[in-house]
DNA sequence: CGCTTTGTTGGCTAT
DNA sequence: CATAGCCAACAAAGC
């Protein structure tokens, strides 16, 4: 039997490994390549619009050198089928399996109405490593909700299945795309001004999209052995002026990269070398994205708070000029600002400065909703994975999959790591390339005079900090804390819970509250052992200090020493020692509000 | 793939 | 030479 076979794009803008494709082509006389554009159904930006058209611009030249060509049809799906099938003649339609719920009812839609018009219907696994099905039935239909357990279901699958071989002219033997003339105004690539995108809005175009491009990438990477075998996600650097990491996702994304190729080729490439191993390693990247798939493919309500039965409840501040002010990189954090612009700009940030706005943006600083993060994400990268971005803020702002909420990215300390003088600061936000290093990340501690130095002053061509980090940071800890004890049937949260937040740990030993103010005595252990110099005998001796209490009736303030303190005359373990001969406190419950930082926090 | 504080260790210098 | 003090580097704890 000879069909007239529609191969419907969607993700999958490939000819190499798309089982689908194939099956369009397999005893086929008449083949119409399809992608539907429907410009409202899509929340991308510029650049990641720019990104697809290339790669359909590609996707159409791959095509005709096999003597076909790509039909680019306006419109929604269900819509548009029942008259292509009618102009067409259509008797089978073949497409990728798409995990995400919503294109999953537009699927289970549009295979109903081909089963209306006679068309039979092909859907072929291509997009990820293994049939998400199939890894779901494996676990009782449920999503494992670690990477470990996915490990052992797959392991149990065995290794992903190898690609399916490239379409070639070929397999198109005896099968005929029609064309006419005027293909290129009815079906043609459209431009950025005709999907209403403004040109001028793009930014420099480092990765262009479409399958040449991705397997060029791939292949220049593949050449890189050590590289490849040694990489470790952990290791790369957020700051890296060029990506440290492969930006194959963009590729990834829009299946201009077939995953199980990119599988396969780091196999290749590891055989008979030591290479590192899942999770860090890039098989484990690709395990990663696995795993959130499997994640969206089943749980409900994926992309949002309310109803993701995978999801903490927070209460989120409705906050639009801080969502704003982090969109347009104005947090007046640079390291902060510098990825946003970055993102805005470019469309691709490395995984780990996605961290940091991500936690920046919720439960680090802002306190504002994962779900606005994963909107500003889903338009300006050009790798937005709906299942990716949805199960990275659930994890980066601890709702899910993550939750030692208490390990907070600093936007200050963490680009430092590997930039400590702030070169991808100066590349991004080049208002503060004249900073020195010891200021670049917080340019507000700077002096007027090096403000003044660098051309640029805080709070006039910069923006202050938005949020003071040190107070935003463990006010919010205290909200998720009261976030997962609503959570759990646990009991109340413990009343130590209270002072933890804003006290020294110091002021728990106290049991009681004394009269009036009192003599801190430091204390050291006694080092009667045979060693030259007693190790942390260094406190001085004799130190003695005043302290008495202030509003707060469990935290002792100190008010001066008796005597002129040396150069280091209170180190912790005196104080802490010391605590022990205070006086017992009073009983009261003191609360956070009456026992504000400033109090509890001499200058020791 | 967290940060900060606190604690330990060994090297070094001045006395 | 023994000792006190300082420092950097690292480890551990606690949030």
């Amino acid at each position: 039997m000879q069909h007239s076979s529609i191969h419907w794009f969607r993700k999958g803008l490939r000819l190499h490994d798309n089982p689908a494709l194939l099956a369009a082509a397999t005893d086929c006389c008449c083949l119409h390549p399809l992608f539907i554009l429907n410009p409202s159904s899509s929340q991308a930006g510029t650049n990641a619009q720019r990104f697809l058209l290339d790669a359909l611009r590609d996707l159409d030249g791959s095509l005709q050198k096999i003597g076909s060509r790509l039909f680019v049809v306006r419109g929604c799906p269900e819509e548009v089928f029942p008259s292509l099938f009618h102009a067409w003649g259509t008797t089978r339609l073949t497409f990728e399996v798409d995990t995400e719920p919503s294109a999953r009812q537009r699927d289970a839609t549009v295979a109903k109405l081909a089963a209306q018009h006679g068309v039979e219907v092909i859907q072929e696994v291509s997009h990820t490593l293994y049939d998400t099905e199939r890894v779901l039935a494996l676990n009782e239909g449920k999503a494992p909700l670690t990477y470990k357990r996915l490990q052992s279901l797959l392991a149990t699958l065995g290794p992903p299945e190898k690609p399916a071989p490239a379409l070639t002219q070929e397999h198109l033997q005896g099968c005929h795309t029609p064309c006419q003339a005027s293909h290129d105004t009815d079906y043609g690539v459209p431009n950025l001004e005709e999907l209403g995108q403004d040109p001028t809005n793009v930014g420099p175009h480092l990765y262009p999209g479409g399958e040449t491009a991705a397997l060029t990438r791939l292949d220049a990477l593949m050449e890189r052995t050590a590289w490849v075998c040694s990489f470790q996600k952990p290791r790369t650097a957020p700051t890296s002026l060029s990506p440290s990491t492969t930006v194959l996702s963009p590729y990834l994304k829009f299946g201009c990269l077939s995953v199980r190729t990119f599988w396969w080729r780091l196999d290749q490439v590891y055989q008979g070398q030591e290479h590192s191993q899942p999770p860090t390693s890039l098989h484990g990247q690709l395990l990663w994205r696995e795993f959130f798939y499997t994640a969206g493919a089943s749980i409900p309500n994926f992309d949002r708070m309310v109803g993701n039965p995978v999801c903490l409840q927070v209460d989120w501040d409705n906050n639009p000029q801080h969502l704003h002010a982090w969109r347009e990189g104005q947090t007046g954090y640079p390291f902060i600002d510098a990825i946003m612009t970055q993102l805005r700009t470019e469309g691709w940030i490395h995984h780990l400065a996605r961290h940091a706005v991500a936690c920046f943006l919720t439960r680090g600083d802002l306190w504002v909703s994962w779900e606005e993060g994963l909107k500003v994400f889903e338009e300006l990268l050009l790798d937005a994975d709906w299942s990716l971005n949805a199960g990275n803020w659930l994890w980066l702002s601890g709702s899910a999959f993550f939750h030692q909420y208490f390990r907070v990215y600093s936007p200050v300390a963490f680009g430092k790591k590997t930039d400590r003088d702030g070169a991808y600061i100066r590349k991004y936000v080049p208002i503060l390339k004249d900073f020195p290093a010891e200021y670049i990340y917080e340019p507000w501690k700077a002096p007027r005079a090096v403000q003044e130095r660098a051309g640029c002053l805080v709070g006039t061509h910069y923006p202050q900090p938005i949020v003071e980090h040190g107070v935003a940071s463990k006010r919010n800890l205290g909200r998720m804390k009261v976030a997962h004890a609503r959570k759990g049937n646990k009991s109340p949260m413990r009343h130590q819970a209270h002072f933890t937040s804003s006290c020294h740990p110091s002021c728990l030993s106290l049991p009681q509250a004394p009269s009036e103010s009192h003599w801190l005595v430091p204390q050291w252990p006694n080092h009667k052992g045979k060693s030259p110099r007693p190790r942390g005998s260094e406190p001085h001796k004799d130190i003695q200090a005043v302290v008495s209490y202030g509003s707060c009736t469990t935290c002792p303030v100190l008010t001066h020493f008796a005597q002129p303190p040396c150069i280091n005359p209170f180190p912790s373990p005196s104080l802490r020692l010391a605590t022990w001969l205070l006086p017992p406190p009073q009983k009261s419950t003191p609360t956070p509000s009456t026992c504000p930082k400033k109090v509890c926090h001499p200058s020791i």
